[in-house]
DNA sequence: ATATAATCTCTACAACGAAGAAATTGCAAC
DNA sequence: GTTGCAATTTCTTCGTTGTAGAGATTATAT
């Protein structure tokens, strides 16, 4: 957000370079521990010069969401709908696992940011290769974004983990009357695989579209 | 989170009524605007009288969003479970509709809660009913819950609203060359109607699973 | 009536985000 | 080169925040 500049700045500090420290800072410390005040004692500058650049806390917090979008790599274009959404969505998998802490950011501020709207794009295309109409095409990619960044958010935020020796204590403590398959799946918690749980499901999803793409197509006239 | 009460205390101060204060006034004034005094001078106590029952902000926030859960209705259990499924969806998107800023605080302790034990104790079993074995059904309702927390999240955070003036112009000055289908597409952001999106992408979900269990069923025998 | 333990308040502190004024620096025109 | 301008960076200051710790209050059991 610097006001028009292409200048280099008297410190000649980069605000790609603050964003880095920001996103290197949040991951070290925990939401707990990341303030503007420790971001520019870690890039050597006065931590106004930190807002100066993003004129807040949430605008720098928006440009680190924005970093991390940055870093996902465009899919073949030529590949099969398919298998482009579900490269896509391993990618934002593989993006949460790098930044865990960082990664929930993309859910505060989900629309937003130049980085996105490449990705966008290329969702938009992959469903209207499928066969999808504008209108069709627009609620599948909002649906799948939405979908695919709360799954790795989920698991990020611990739920697609193997349940930790508490959540398993707690779940036991249920009375077993009262919840008869939470008591039966407890072996089925300790053994879940988080990578296999996000595959399926992401495949689970694109089985949902596809299907939908068949019954559309039954209703007007399309191969 | 009362050490191990069911005293009454010199005020009379009860949990639950501090929780519903703090509720409202996230509601009202926003994340920005909340804060432990702010809570305590609305229910018109000390604010260490609240960190006293909850131990922390993130205790009353975690404690808040267990409220939200609990506000949730439990569904037919003899309906299908598809429909059961269904439901559940759909009261979630209520909710999120209702405290559009207080439920995003279920993405931040995704697990967690008393009541929520309730609703995946109620998924489970529709997917057993459904037909799936131990193993996936852990799986399918972890990544059920992630979507269709992640899709109600999305709503209320703005993204499947009808696209903002300030989005479409955003998207507007996109160079038309670079992105086409944004271009092509942006009728379609103005006309999109929040409700049908999330309607049409539950449907989705479950027609994925309903497939899943289709070829599940293939391989082993069952009907 | 007294002891005990849960509940609630008071005081204090370090850290925070940010507004505003001032200082520093690079660049363009003369 | 000097000067003026505007972008950048720092400095000072303010009100607010979460919470630790000590103490006051009060319901209950004895």
């Amino acid at each position: 957000m610097p006001k028009k500049a292409v200048r280099p700045g008297p410190r000649g500090l980069s605000p790609e370079e603050i964003v880095k420290s920001a996103v290197a800072l949040l991951e070290e410390e925990g939401e707990q521990g990341f303030s503007i005040r420790k971001v520019g004692s870690r890039v050597g500058c006065d931590p106004m010069a930190v807002l100066y650049h993003f004129k807040s806390k949430a605008g720098l917090e928006q440009a680190m969401a924005d970093a991390l979008n940055a870093e996902l790599t465009p899919v073949d274009a030529t590949a099969p709908w398919r298998v482009r959404l579900s490269a896509l969505a391993s990618q934002y998998r593989t993006l949460a696992l790098r930044y865990p802490r960082t990664f929930p950011l993309l859910l505060r501020f989900w629309v937003t940011g130049p980085a996105d709207y490449r990705h966008a794009e290329m969702i938009y295309q992959a469903l209207a290769d499928a066969g999808f109409d504008d209108r069709r095409t627009v609620d599948i990619c909002f649906g799948f974004y939405a979908s695919i960044l709360g799954l790795a958010a989920a698991e990020v935020g611990g739920m697609l983990q193997p349940a930790s020796a508490e959540n398993l204590a707690e779940a036991r403590s249920l009375p077993a009357a009262d919840f008869p398959m939470t008591t039966r799946l407890l072996p089925a918690f300790e053994a879940q695989q988080p990578a296999e749980t996000y595959a399926l499901m992401v495949e689970t999803v694109l089985n949902g579209i596809e299907r939908l793409l068949a019954s559309a197509s039954e209703s007007s006239a399309e191969g």
